[in-house]
RNA sequence: GGGUGUUUAACUCAGUUGGUUCAGAGUGUUACCUUGACAGGGUAAAAGUCGGCGGUUCGAAUCCGCCAACACCCACCA
C-alpha cells in the first residue's frame, strides 16, 4: 500500500467512521460481559455543537472506547431534550419573523409548528457529534417527547401525585404584561435605572405617632397587608403587634417584626405587598399576611385598585404621588438608583405576580441521595471538591416548582372538571381521568368533553432527571432486560453548572423509581472560556465555530487539543493553538509510520544489540506506561493520560526507540525487527486510539489486512505485564550520558558527524546499555580507562566519571572553573546537609526515614566531592 | 448579599496524608542543526522570593488565620 506523505485527516474520518457504523461495533444489547453504561447529557434538540458538548461528548467517548477495548459491553446512549424554554422560544421567534403571533395560534396549532421546526433541525447535533468521533449506539436514540418517554414522564407525576407528594400552590412568577406571559428567570435582564425612593408616613391606628416607610413603588401601596420593621431595631420595637393604617384605601395591618428588614436602609421600615414582590411573598406567608393582587394582567389596575381602577400601573403610580402628596402622606423622595427586571424580547419592566403552579416536595425523597454521596460514598464527584456544593444544595433544597407556562413539554395530567380550580383529576389520560372524577363526583353523567386538561407544561428537568432509566424503558416496564442489565450505569459526564439542576435530580429519582443509584461516577467538566477567560456565548461571538475546527485540523487533533488542557471541573481557556499542537502530534505519529514501512526488509532473522537493547527497554519502559495509564484513568486524570501517551509515542519511541533503531542509509533491517516493531507499533495504536479515533484505526488498517472482527475499535486493550524497572534505570543513565555527551559537542562546536572517544575509569559492565549510548552517542568507542594524559573533557553522571579525549585544543582554565563551580556548590550543599543532620531539634523530631535519606544525600555529597576533586588534579 | 472554588515559569496546568540532589510537565521563547520519516522537525538552554501578610513546626507550595484579585452557583434588596 503507498503511503502518501501528507496526512489528509478529512478522508480517513468519514470513510472510518461510516466503517465502523456499516459494522456495527458501537451497538450493544445485553450479554454476559459486564457492561459499562454512559448515558449522554442530551443536548436541546434544535441545539448545535459547540465548544462545550465537544469537551464533553470526547471525555465520554474516550471512556466509552477504552472500556469497550478492555472487554466491556459498551453502551454509550445518545439523545436529545425537547428543551421546553429554549425551543418554545425559538419557534415562537420564527413564527414571528413570518409574521404569526403565539396568541393568534391555538395550541395544536403552535404544537404543529413546533414538531415541523424539531423534525427539520433536530438531530443535527446528532450527526455533529458523529462528526467528531463519538461511538454512541445510535439504534437507542431517544428523545425526551418520544411517546416511551412522554408516558414514562406522565406515569411518574401521577404516582408521586398518588403518593401525595405533588401539590398545587402558587409562586411568583415574572409576569410580562405586554407579551401577557410568563418569562423564565433566564429571559428576564436586569437593568440599572435611576428611580425615586418615596417616604410615605402610615397613621398607626390609636396613636398620634406615625410610621414612615421608604418605596420605589407606591402604586402598590393599594395592595399593602402589613408594615414590617426590624425587631432589633429600637426606634420601632415597640410598634410590633400594633396596626397601621394604609393611606389611600385606609386598610388596617399589622406591623410585623423580622430581620430580614435593613436597618440601614430608607427609613428602616417595609411596606409589605405579598402579591407584587418576591421577598414580601415570603414574608406575607411567614406572618400569615393577606395577599391583595391589584393588576390586571396587561398592567393596569384592577378593582383593588379602588379609583385608580383601569389605569397602567406608572399613571397610577404619579396620580398616587400626587394625592399622597395632597393628603400630607408624601413626606419626601429623593433619586434612587435600582435594578429593574425587564423581558428580554418586549422590554417592557417585569410584573411578579402570583400564578398557581404545582409542586413536589422534595424533603422526603432527597434524603438517600445526600446519603449515597455524602455518606456511603457510593456515588462519587470527581473532583470532589463539588461534594460541598451539593450537600449546600440538600440541606437547602426547597420544594420544586415543576409547572411551566409553555405548550411545548409534557402537559401536566390534571383534569379539571366545573369552575372551581380545586376540583380536578390526576390521570395516565383522559379516559382514565373520567373514570376516576366519575368515582370522585358520584356523578355518572360526567363525559370526556366535560374535562379541560392542565394547560401548563412540565419544567424540562422533569423529564430529564428519568433520563438513566427511561432510556431503558424503566419506569413503564420495570423489569425489562435493559435495565436489569444497563442500570445503575458507572459514568456520568457533564458540566457542574447542571450538578444541581439535572445530576442530584437524577439521583433523586434513581433511588425513588429503581431505589437503585443512576450512576457510580460523576466526572464534572470545567466550562469553556476563551483565552481572556470569558465565558463562551453567542452575544460575545468568542466561541469557535466547532465543525470549522475540525475541518481545519481534524477531529483527532481537536480532541487533543480540547483534552490537552482540561482537566476535571477546572474552566479551561481554550486556545486554538492546542488544536495546532494535536494536529503535529497526528502528523508526528503519521511520519513514523512512514519511517518504519519505508525500510527494506532483509531476509536476516538476526537482531543486533543494539536492536535487543532497543525493544528490551521500549517493552520495559511501554508496560511501565501502562501501569501509569491504569492510574491516571482510575482517578479519571484523563488529560494527564493523553499527556502519558503523548510522551511515550513522541520521545520514548519516536525521539529514542527509533533513533536507537534506525539502519544507517539504504542499508535494510531485519524481518525479525521488523515484527517487533510491529508489534509495538500496534500496541502503541491501542493506547491512543480513544483519545485519537480516526487515524489510530487508519494506521491499524495500513500496518496489516484486517478481518471485520480485527477492527482497531474492538481489539483489545494490552494487558499490564511485570517489567523490570532496573533496566529502566539503566537505560536512564544511558541516555543522561548521551545528553551529556550532545551538550559537550554543542559547547565544543563538534559536528555530529565526528566520532569520539568516551573514557570511563569503572568496569564497562556497570553501563548495561553500552552499544546504545555508542550509537546515540556518535562513539567510535567506550574506553575502560581514563588517560589522563590526553587533551578533552570531564563530565559527572550520577556517581560516574566520564572523559571524552578531544582534538580541539580546550582551554583549560575555563574547564577548571567549572569544575570548581561544581564543587564549590557541592561543598554548600554538604554544609546544609550537615546543619541539618546537627540540630538535635530535627534528630529528635523527625521520623526515621527522613534522616536516613539526609544521611544518603551527605555521603553522596561526600563521593561527589571527591570524584570532582579527582579531576581537578588531571589538570595540576 | 449568601455559598463554593481558584491564585505555582511568558501561557495552560501537575505537585497525591508537610520531609529524597535545592518545585515539575506541555506549549511558547532563545541558540545551534537541513540530502536519509517529520522545519508541522531535531539538539540544547534560559525562565518561578509557589497572590500578599502573619502563625504552627526541626522543616510549609502543602496545615491554620487575615487580606487581595478572579471565577462560578444561588438570591437579588424595599
Amino acid at each position: 500500500m503507498e503511503i502518501p506523505s501528507k496526512f489528509n485527516s478529512n478522508q480517513i474520518e468519514t470513510r472510518w467512521y461510516s466503517y465502523w457504523l456499516k459494522n456495527e461495533y458501537f451497538k450493544s444489547v445485553p450479554d454476559k460481559r459486564p457492561p459499562y453504561t454512559i448515558v449522554i447529557p442530551p443536548p436541546n434538540v434544535t441545539g448545535v455543537l459547540h465548544m462545550g458538548h465537544m469537551l464533553n461528548n470526547s471525555i465520554q467517548d474516550i471512556l466509552i472506547r477504552r472500556s469497550r477495548m478492555k472487554g466491556y459491553n459498551a453502551c454509550w446512549v445518545p439523545g436529545t431534550d425537547h428543551a421546553s424554554i429554549a425551543t418554545e422560544a425559538k419557534v415562537v421567534e420564527k413564527l414571528k419573523e413570518e409574521g404569526i403571533n403565539k396568541q393568534d395560534l391555538t395550541r395544536e396549532e403552535f404544537l404543529k409548528h413546533a414538531w415541523s421546526w424539531t423534525n427539520e433541525y433536530g438531530g443535527v447535533i446528532l450527526e455533529q457529534l458523529k462528526k467528531i468521533g463519538c461511538s454512541c449506539d445510535w439504534s437507542r436514540t431517544k428523545f425526551t417527547l418520544d411517546k416511551e418517554m412522554y408516558e414514562s414522564v406522565i406515569n411518574v407525576f401521577v404516582d408521586l401525585y398518588d403518593k401525595g407528594l405533588i401539590y398545587r400552590g402558587y409562586r411568583m412568577v415574572n409576569w410580562d404584561p405586554e407579551a401577557k406571559t410568563t418569562l423564565s428567570d433566564e429571559e428576564v435582564i436586569y437593568e440599572e435605572r435611576e428611580g425615586k425612593l418615596f417616604h410615605v408616613a402610615y397613621s398607626i391606628q390609636n396613636s398620634k405617632s406615625k410610621i414612615i416607610i421608604a418605596t420605589t413603588r407606591p402604586e402598590t401601596i393599594l395592595g399593602d397587608t402589613g408594615i414590617c420593621v426590624n425587631p432589633k431595631d429600637t426606634r420601632y420595637k415597640d410598634l410590633i403587634g400594633q396596626k397601621a393604617i394604609v393611606p389611600i384605601c385606609n386598610r388596617l395591618v399589622p406591623i410585623i417584626g423580622d430581620s430580614y428588614v435593613d436597618m440601614e436602609f430608607g427609613t428602616g421600615c417595609l411596606k409589605v405587598t405579598p402579591a407584587h414582590d418576591f421577598n414580601d411573598k415570603v414574608l406575607g406567608e411567614k406572618h400569615n399576611l393577606e395577599f391583595i393582587d391589584i393588576f390586571n394582567s396587561d398592567g393596569t389596575l384592577n378593582h383593588n385598585g379602588l379609583i385608580y381602577n383601569g389605569l397602567d400601573r406608572f399613571i397610577a403610580r404619579e396620580k398616587i404621588c400626587e394625592d399622597l402628596n395632597k393628603n400630607g402622606n408624601l413626606i419626601k423622595f429623593e433619586s434612587h438608583k435600582n435594578k429593574v427586571g425587564l423581558s428580554e424580547r418586549t422590554k417592557s419592566v417585569i410584573e411578579p405576580r402570583l400564578s398557581d403552579q404545582w409542586f413536589l416536595k422534595m424533603e422526603e425523597i432527597v434524603k438517600p441521595a445526600k446519603v449515597a454521596v455524602l455518606e456511603d460514598h457510593s456515588i462519587t464527584l470527581i473532583p470532589k471538591k463539588f461534594k460541598s456544593t451539593y450537600r449546600y444544595w440538600m440541606q437547602n433544597i426547597r420544594d420544586w416548582n415543576i409547572s411551566r407556562q409553555l405548550w411545548w413539554g409534557h402537559r401536566v395530567p390534571a383534569y379539571y372538571y366545573g369552575e372551581n380550580k380545586d376540583n380536578f383529576v390526576v390521570a395516565q389520560n383522559i379516559s382514565n381521568a373520567l373514570k376516576k372524577a366519575i368515582i370522585k363526583t358520584g356523578n355518572k353523567q360526567l363525559k370526556e368533553s366535560d374535562l379541560t386538561q392542565d394547560p401548563d407544561v412540565l419544567d424540562t428537568w422533569f423529564s430529564s432527571w428519568l433520563w438513566p432509566i427511561s432510556v431503558f424503558d424503566g419506569i413503564r416496564n420495570p423489569e425489562n432486560e435493559d435495565i436489569n442489565y444497563y442500570y445503575p450505569t458507572q459514568d456520568l459526564v457533564t458540566g457542574p453548572d447542571i450538578l444541581f439542576f439535572w445530576v442530584a435530580r437524577m439521583i433523586i429519582s434513581g433511588f425513588e423509581f429503581i431505589g437503585k443509584k443512576p450512576f457510580s461516577n460523576v466526572y464534572l467538566t470545567g466550562l469553556v472560556r476563551d483565552m481572556k477567560g470569558r465565558k463562551m456565548s453567542k452575544q460575545l461571538g468568542n466561541s469557535p465555530d466547532a465543525l470549522n475546527l475540525i475541518n481545519k485540523y481534524g477531529a483527532d487533533s481537536v480532541r487533543v487539543g480540547l483534552m490537552l488542557s482540561s482537566v476535571a471541573g477546572n474552566d479551561l481557556l481554550f486556545d486554538e493553538n492546542l488544536c495546532k499542537q494535536g494536529k503535529n502530534f497526528a502528523i508526528k505519529i503519521w511520519n513514523s509510520f512512514r519511517l518504519i514501512f519505508s525500510w527494506k526488509i532483509s531476509k536476516s532473522n538476526t537482531l543486533s544489540k543494539v536492536e535487543t537493547q532497543a525493544i528490551f527497554w521500549y517493552e520495559n519502559k511501554f508496560q511501565k506506561t501502562l501501569e501509569k495509564l491504569e492510574i491516571q484513568f482510575i482517578k479519571y486524570r484523563i488529560s494527564e493520560a493523553l499527556m502519558t501517551i503523548y510522551k511515550l509515542i513522541w520521545e520514548d519511541f519516536c525521539s529514542w526507540f527509533l533513533e536507537l533503531i534506525k539502519p544507517d542509509y539504504n542499508k535494510p533491517v531485519s524481518s525479525k525487527l521488523i515484527k517487533k516493531v510491529q508489534i509495538i507499533f500496534e500496541r502503541n495504536l491501542k493506547l491512543l486510539h480513544p483519545f485519537m479515533p480516526f487515524i489510530t484505526e487508519e494506521l491499524w488498517h495500513r500496518i496489516s489486512t484486517r478481518r471485520p472482527d480485527e477492527a482497531l475499535c474492538i481489539s483489545k486493550w494490552p494487558e499490564i505485564q511485570n517489567y523490570d524497572n532496573q533496566s529502566l534505570e539503566h537505560f536512564q543513565l544511558a541516555k543522561d550520558i548521551i545528553v551529556s555527551i550532545r551538550k559537550i559537542r554543542k559547547e565544543k562546536g563538534i559536528e555530529s558527524k565526528e566520532k569520539l572517544i568516551l573514557q570511563m575509569n569503572n568496569d564497562k559492565k556497570v553501563l548495561k546499555f553500552s552499544e546504545s549510548i555508542i550509537k546515540l552517542g556518535g562513539l567510535e568507542k567506550i574506553e575502560r580507562n581514563i588517560d589522563k594524559t590526553l587533551n578533552g573533557c570531564f563530565f559527572r553522571v550520577k556517581k560516574l566519571e566520564f572523559f571524552m579525549p578531544l582534538k580541539k585544543s580546550l582551554d583549560n582554565k575555563l574547564e577548571i572553573k567549572k569544575i570548581e563551580d561544581e564543587l564549590s556548590y557541592a561543598i554548600g550543599f554538604l554544609k546544609s546537609v550537615e546543619k541539618k543532620l546537627l540540630n538535635s531539634k530535627f534528630v529528635e523530631n523527625a521520623p526515621k526515614k527522613i534522616i536516613e535519606i539526609e544521611k544518603k544525600k551527605a555521603l553522596d555529597a561526600n563521593e561527589k566531592i571527591a570524584l570532582l576533586r579527582k579531576s581537578l588534579d588531571k589538570f595540576n
